[in-house]
DNA sequence: TGTACATCAGTGAACGCGCGTTCACTGATGTAC
DNA sequence: TGTACATCAGTGAACGCGCGTTCACTGATGTAC
């Protein structure tokens, strides 16, 4: 939010965040050009200067996503430091913070049926972010060449796909389906079966 | 569908058969009353006679889907036959293989955003499906009492996690994300690595 | 077997609503000279 | 520094549309006697 009047000074940004809420708020499907320019304070035909269609909308709010999640993963890894193992943990809980702290965000990526190859940018933020799990499981079995390890890649996909499926079940998804066990006890140690399972931490813990 | 006429003879369970075809197309968000009686050749009005709003169309579709998908379950696990091993990976792979078979339902369960809570049945049919994967799990475990195993319901709900994100992102997300590998693949390998972790299977394969 | 009647499962017209989007417009801003 | 003017970012009225839902109604069905 700017300077107000005639000229509203901020109006893309705000027309993002605000559909950032409302997705929050009612679900992804539900957010309307219409009622959130009334909430702006701002006529219906406004967002139109800045976006061509509420899809526009959505996915440029799915690309801030993956851009602060790319940042927040880098950032937890930390290029392998202190030591590939906790760099790689710490990517694992990065996922499960993000969705927490930005939930509007996660469901314009995630759950808002928008296609990740909508624009360019999209595709590269969501590449990036993938990218940075992949090197962190890159890193993490580097020194562990065993036969029956499988790609870096595929240790990337899985991470994800575990964080991601926790997420969605217990923490975001069908409520009478949840879990005994909170989030963060189900990813740390569902995390630590896997990497017990790669061999790059010991049987009896850590 | 049945005998044609003033009366349809089959309404309520067409509009749900109507309603999974119109999810898997166009998303649950898009699914309209107006759209499905027309489709069939009814009335607006008549689905009122059998539902009392659209959610609770969307509540029975999803209903049906957890019952499929609990007896799937069942019949995969086979009550721990003809090993425990195997009659996990085989709930396992029910999972991936539901979702592929069963778009509609899968995305009325886990996308549509009603709660499992919404009718008894519903919550039922959902703690069913939930309880065959726990079972499964407790089977495996069985006996390895090994200290840092997790408890089966926590078991349980790490391969429900897994394969739900490997579905979600490797077989229906947003297509730029999906992984080099097919989703068979990776929940192969995902399952078999999180098996050696728990201790149930050698470190060198099976 | 025939008939009266209750019940059930449809009709079709209508409602008000919010939606996305368009249009010709105008006020505000910033820049060249 | 002042002014003319291009450009930008809004307005507000209007559009057609499909939506969910309601209503009084009626045709079809099945059952009691």
């Amino acid at each position: 939010m700017a300077k107000r009047g005639y000229h509203h000074g901020n109006l893309k940004q705000a027309l993002v965040d605000v559909a950032l809420e409302m997705i929050v708020e009612k679900g992804p499907g539900s957010f309307s050009i219409t009622e959130a320019a009334k909430h702006l304070g701002v006529s219906s035909a406004a967002p139109y200067r800045h976006f061509s269609s509420k899809e526009e909308i959505v996915e440029e709010a799915a690309r801030q996503g993956y851009e602060i999640f790319a940042d927040l993963l880098e950032f937890a890894a930390d290029g392998g430091k202190p030591s590939p193992l906790s760099s790689f943990e710490a990517a694992c809980k990065a996922y499960l913070a993000f969705a927490t702290r930005n939930p509007g965000h996660y469901i314009a990526m995630f759950e808002s049926g928008i296609s990740v190859n909508a624009s360019p940018a999209l595709a590269h933020a969501a590449r990036r972010a993938k990218s940075v799990v992949e090197q962190a499981a890159r890193t993490l079995v580097a020194g562990h060449e065993v036969a029956h390890i499988p790609p870096p890649a595929m240790i990337g996909d899985h991470i994800w796909a575990i964080s991601h499926g926790i997420v969605e079940l217990y923490a975001r998804g069908p409520e009478g389906l949840r879990s005994q066990f909170s989030a963060e006890e189900l990813l740390e140690t569902g995390i630590g079966v896997y990497l017990r399972g790669l061999g790059v931490v010991q049987p009896d813990g850590q």
